[in-house]
DNA sequence: CCTACTCACTTAATCGTTTTCGTATTTTTA
DNA sequence: TAAAAATACGAAAACGATTAAGTGAGTAGG
């Protein structure tokens, strides 16, 4: 099936190919009503403007570039992820912008580097989330003259939206305190961004709050891996002096605890209290719900969005600058009051 | 950033811009030596090809679209289908070809259809899945003259790929039947042709088993809906009869159902049994692990991004198939042997 | 009535490729 | 050795749009 291009449209209503163009665009050097039996008599026809045509000569493609992909290869089922990436692409279509996927560079047959997918897509601009920041190949997208966004990463000189990991541990603890808890242990995810902050921020909290915790009570497991959270979590069962509320590094891993915490015949919270981070929707319905911080998915996706388009359309006056996105406790009833 | 074209290395290699073109393609009237040489300039010089002046050459575009949404609205963030897309996504950019949203044409600000926006990016073909199937404007596209792959909905002369749910459900209920359970109760999603084919399916089998199902054992709750399978699990406990196992409509609303088991103080699987389907990877690491069905999401995306390519690739010599993916059962430990 | 503007449109170049059709040179064949 | 055929490359026209510059008609001003 032949596309209909302004060529038809323009023979069809005699007239030039250009007065077709700037009608369709709405140039102001057309008679009004040109322009409406032009516009009429387009639409008649079926015709859509060719992307590819419109790119090549404009240098705008209006589509962004998403590099979405983590050690852990869960990409597009990583359900915090997938919701920023949800919102963020809702926001997006909403301007006029589509969203394609910048591969990983392995799939690739002939093999193109991140920033060189980007540019031969044309990508408007570019959103990084969830990827190895430490990846020479995202270095050099990141400092390639592209318009680009990260989330919970902070590049030198680049925008950034990160969810306030820091406030976020902080709310929490305050809140397991309040509940009574002064033995508290803390899973925490694998060494990034956002586990650096949380585990300062949880250290710090508890120093001001002149809670004490023994090194034993601090301990490592992957993100969204219950087997490792299993595992950790007997080791702290079997302390001398068990803690009475474990955080896990996310809500998905609070699983592994919970099996590990009830077949000990212990209960949550009556025995142990646990908490997680995120609030996948699960954990916050299901019984006892989880009590957890809830990242503002929706707000970190529609303000990387914003941000974006902003530096692509108004490149001079828009700064690079820090947007932090608060996050907010879910009191669920996985922390008993003591 | 200026990219370099085929214009400049033509220069810097003293030859045509077709000879590039020719060299940097593979065409066979280029000397090796020539060709070798060119590469190699194109290479130090950073050359990479403009995608936009290409496809507007070659109506080739190697993207391939995706129209994913559902009337929850739940998008990206949809366990069974975010996995369906990531192993799509996978083997398509193995084969070169990246992937962009169709969208929700109500975001858009110029709306186009779905045919329109395809058309409009010129997407070499298009998979469809999760969205409502009698939308005529997903009825426009399919009957357009674009590669088109569904999943999990069969459309006159069209490919697609579906979830074995016939053989599914009649595994599950072969399954619970074998487990000595008879009285088995099926909370099933609501109206789609999934829908249809396992409640067709687990009321042949049933039937086939000379298992009586008695009409208030069958009822309905959406997908994913925790609420509704609570209030639907309540139903059934109420019961004076109530059954010994619970089939519910996904894995995600079954933790709906074992909230209102666990409220009155009934325990899973001792005093009832329950069944999800999808395979999600909470549902079968909490223990008690769920028993389910598996569904082969990985090889789902994978047939689907084959099939779709095949079709575009070799028009002629691909027929228009539907695809069976089989599921497994996934034996946890929430029904119980009686 | 002549000049100077506007207005509304057209011409033509251009974006970066691909591809058809030449054409000049070399090689093969009779 | 002359004609035919193969080889290696170039010129130029597209693909479908945008846009600067140009043009002719109508209007305004003096």
């Amino acid at each position: 099936m032949k596309m209909v291009s302004m060529k038809d449209v323009s023979a069809a209503c005699g007239v030039s190919i250009a007065t077709v163009s700037k009608a369709l665009n709405g140039q102001p050097d057309i008679k009004e009503e040109t322009r409406e039996y032009i516009r009429q008599v387009a639409k008649e026809m079926g015709y859509f403007p060719n992307s590819a045509a419109k790119a090549l000569k404009t240098n705008r493609t209006y589509n962004l570039g998403v590099l979405f992909t983590d050690e852990s290869r869960s990409g597009l089922t990583h359900d915090y992820f997938s919701h920023v990436l949800e919102s963020f692409k809702n926001a997006a279509e909403e301007k006029g912008y589509d969203i394609t996927f910048i591969n990983s560079c392995k799939n690739r047959p002939n093999k193109m580097s991140y920033l060189e997918h980007a540019r031969y897509r044309g990508f408007d601009g570019v959103v990084i989330a969830c990827v190895d920041f430490d990846d020479p190949q995202v270095g050099e997208l990141v400092k390639s003259s592209l318009p680009v966004v990260t989330i919970d990463h902070l590049f030198n000189n680049r925008s950034t939206i990160v969810s306030d990991n820091v406030k976020g541990m902080r709310d929490l603890v305050h809140y397991i305190y309040e509940m009574g808890h002064r033995r508290i242990a803390y899973i925490h995810g694998a060494d990034s961004t956002v586990t650096q902050n949380r585990l300062s921020s949880f250290y710090k909290t508890c120093e001001e709050l002149g809670v004490d915790i023994p090194p034993e009570y601090v301990r490592e497991a992957p993100y969204r891996d219950t087997k490792e959270t299993y595992v950790e979590t007997e080791k702290l069962l079997d302390l001398k002096e068990p803690p009475t509320c474990i955080v896990y590094p996310d809500d998905f891993s609070c699983f592994g605890g919970i099996n590990a915490i009830s077949e000990r015949g212990l209960k949550i919270p009556d025995d142990v209290s646990i908490a997680g981070y995120d609030g996948i929707g699960i954990a916050m319905q299901f019984k006892p719900r989880l009590t957890t911080i809830v990242q503002d998915t929706e707000r970190l996706g529609r303000e990387a969005a914003k941000k974006l388009i902003s530096l692509i359309e108004n490149p001079k006056t828009t700064i690079a600058e820090q947007i932090i996105v608060p996050g907010k406790v879910f009191s669920g009833e996985s922390v008993k009051k003591l």
